[in-house]
DNA sequence: CGGTGGTTATAACGTCGTTATGCAGTATAA
DNA sequence: TTATACTGCATAACGACGTTATAACCACCG
């Protein structure tokens, strides 16, 4: 019983999950992801609750792959190379992943808000950064020794480049020479983070 | 006629502009506009087009407030003072206007996408921040001469600070610590910003 | 055998943005 | 003045959305 009932459980995952990074959040209706997942509209509430449920699971999923990404940039050695790695692991997921990225930091479901529970989880992604930035300051690198805030300063600088970069509408750039624009900010802040937090000059 | 007619396409839009401020985007529906603009909901229709034409003069106008904000700020006499100003009265603005920051850099709004011709009122704010660049580099200020990349690196800082604290809901920290936090990583990051990119050593 | 709990499909509900229909009121032309 | 055209608006309805009430199915257990 658990085993077949779960299947469809899966199934209604894995369609919500693939209507969204294919077709956008706006198509992920309850009545589409259950066509895909091969049954009726119930399964949804059955086996989540309803769509905010599912929505849920999938920001969840998205965020624990995310700090998976910047837990494995942190790998570097040097720690200042450290925290230029998951700001590059930081874009690069953000760019590979752009649907589940609007989801966990836009608000485009309307009526959504993730459940405790899952905030807890990605509250695991902080602290990957705040981690990088604790090495650095154990070596003496940091003008501040206010962690949380050079932590969130990285995080702001970064998923700012990359919300802009994803709502877009607010330039007139034609498509090409704005990604090129972005590469080019992208190391023009990294840069002057680099030179500003830390007290050597670069 | 002109004038009387005129008088209810201003009560749709003061409805709507109020509904969003109050009461947030989900209760900015058709019917509630009319309802308080005291009309049916043909007239979002007959002078706006619907719903979206609606939400794009909200869009627009929101646009046109925070670039007015931008401009003020430039008018402090030191090129430095002009750029941190100009980002204390962005953050400023947008604590000021959470809804409308919201309709205006996140896609709240599940359909919606501006105008062309909002795209171009918009584009106006980008030159601001891009006018306070180019006059610190006219005193050789400036680390980089890519202009554009260090307006978009402000840009993209400031408004990854106030997007995160606006979605707010991926740390787990309570409500007052995380405002004092905020307030925190701003200075830091103006601070590193401000000595990154430029020459000289704050 | 009958009953019980879990899973499901069908059909419906209320709300959303939108629109077809029709009705007032006004301006223009004969 | 009458006829025509047009503008602005309300009513009611449409399709799509998330959700749910109803009832049927099915494995299990007395």
């Amino acid at each position: 019983m658990s085993s077949d009932s779960s299947a469809t459980q899966a199934a209604i995952l894995e369609a919500g999950l693939k209507i969204l990074t294919t077709e956008g959040h706006q198509a992920m209706t309850v009545r589409r992801i259950a066509a895909v997942a091969g049954c009726s509209t119930i399964g949804v509430y059955t086996w989540f609750g309803g769509k905010d449920g599912l929505v849920d699971t999938i920001w969840r999923n998205a965020f624990e792959s995310f700090t998976e990404a910047l837990e494995t940039a942190k790998l570097a050695t040097a720690p200042l190379a450290k925290a230029k790695g998951q700001a590059m692991a930081y874009r690069a997921w953000s760019m590979a992943h752009p649907m589940q990225y609007q989801l966990m930091f836009m608000k485009v479901i309307p009526g959504f808000s993730p459940s405790d529970e899952s905030i807890v989880a990605a509250a695991r992604s902080y602290e990957a950064l705040l981690g990088a930035v604790r090495d650095s300051a154990a070596k003496g690198e940091l003008n501040s020794s206010d962690h949380d805030a050079v932590a969130l300063t990285m995080w702001s600088c970064v998923h700012g480049l990359v919300s802009l970069d994803l709502v877009g509408g607010h330039t007139d750039q034609p498509e090409p020479e704005r990604k090129l624009l972005s590469d080019r900010t992208f190391t023009v802040m990294i840069d002057a983070l680099a030179a500003g937090l830390t007290k050597q000059k670069m």
